[in-house]
DNA sequence: CCTAAAAGGTTGAAAGGTGAACTAGTGAGG
DNA sequence: CCTCACTAGTTCACCTTTCAACCTTTTAGG
């Protein structure tokens, strides 16, 4: 009697695969890190820039913050230090909550955003988005949703 | 006459993709690390001992190993000299050529690939390659592949 | 009310990553 | 042979990420 279940190892089809995957990702976002390096941001940076201009009064509290980046509190703490340092974010009081705190953007960060989103726009879709047919994109997008689902469902657990 | 082209900003078909694609690797990349964390290894850790555990001699030349798994090869050298004072590898000068080395597999550290690899294949194939039909998954290995390439071949460059 | 637990955030130290400067060995051209 | 440019790899200084400890305010129970 087996109390050890024989491990089931990758097939060759599926192992290029995931070597691929994680090849385009590393790729990837090593490029687009680089494309923005110019501008004197990080990806990290232009996504809390993304998340605070499409938000009512280009503010989100930090937690909120937090979870839509996909970061932890201490991180994100960390970074809006530096965004405040460089002057693209504040950090204003929340009434309704003593607690809390709100990432405001600046009329400067709200300017460079605005002045460097067409270029990481053209960075994305050259280095990935034109790169693949409408329908693998939409296929993509289909295979993809639920690995987020099931992902984000499982967060902090076993 | 325009000097500026019109940005071509993402369809939300696109956009939608492009997030998922995000969100994807950053919480698949967070769920692996954890569950090689009971082992003591990370991600990082674990390719090392899967390219050196594939090569002839369980050796590899410190650039090679490094342009294998995309790294720098300042970062590798911080690396493995971690993997080496937990004893998983060790150095080896280069006969033939006096500026080389080799990164060299040990006896702990093969004993310890073959310990975890099933369990990172078990998780690799819960959090992601089980989660996807088996079409989808070729599907996405045939889209990604030329991104890849491009991506390689551009790496250096503006 | 009062208390205890939970939630929102920050902090500081330690670990990991980056890029440029450096050392040492190789190898091709004169 | 020399020398000069290149390759292999490490190191240093600096920045980012992580983790645990911490403080404050809110909330829920008794």
């Amino acid at each position: 009697m087996e109390t050890e279940t024989a491990t089931r190892w990758l097939t060759d089809a599926e192992q290029c695969a995931w070597r691929t995957h994680l090849d385009v990702n590393r790729l990837l976002t090593h490029q687009l890190e680089r494309d923005l390096q110019p501008f004197g941001l990080t990806m990290n940076d232009y996504e809390i820039l993304v998340n605070l201009s499409e938000s009512e009064g280009l503010r989100m509290r930090m937690s909120d913050l937090a979870s839509a980046t996909l970061q932890s509190k201490s991180r994100l703490s960390h970074q809006i230090t530096r965004m405040e340092n460089a002057n693209l974010v504040r950090r204003e009081n929340c009434e309704s909550d003593r607690r809390g705190l709100f990432a405001v953007l600046t009329e400067h960060g709200l300017e460079t955003m605005q002045r460097v989103a067409p270029h990481h726009v053209a960075s994305v879709r050259r280095h990935f988005i034109d790169l693949l047919p409408e329908e693998a994109l939409e296929e993509l997008h289909k295979s993809l949703t639920p690995v987020a689902e099931h992902l984000r469902s499982h967060r902090g657990k076993p």
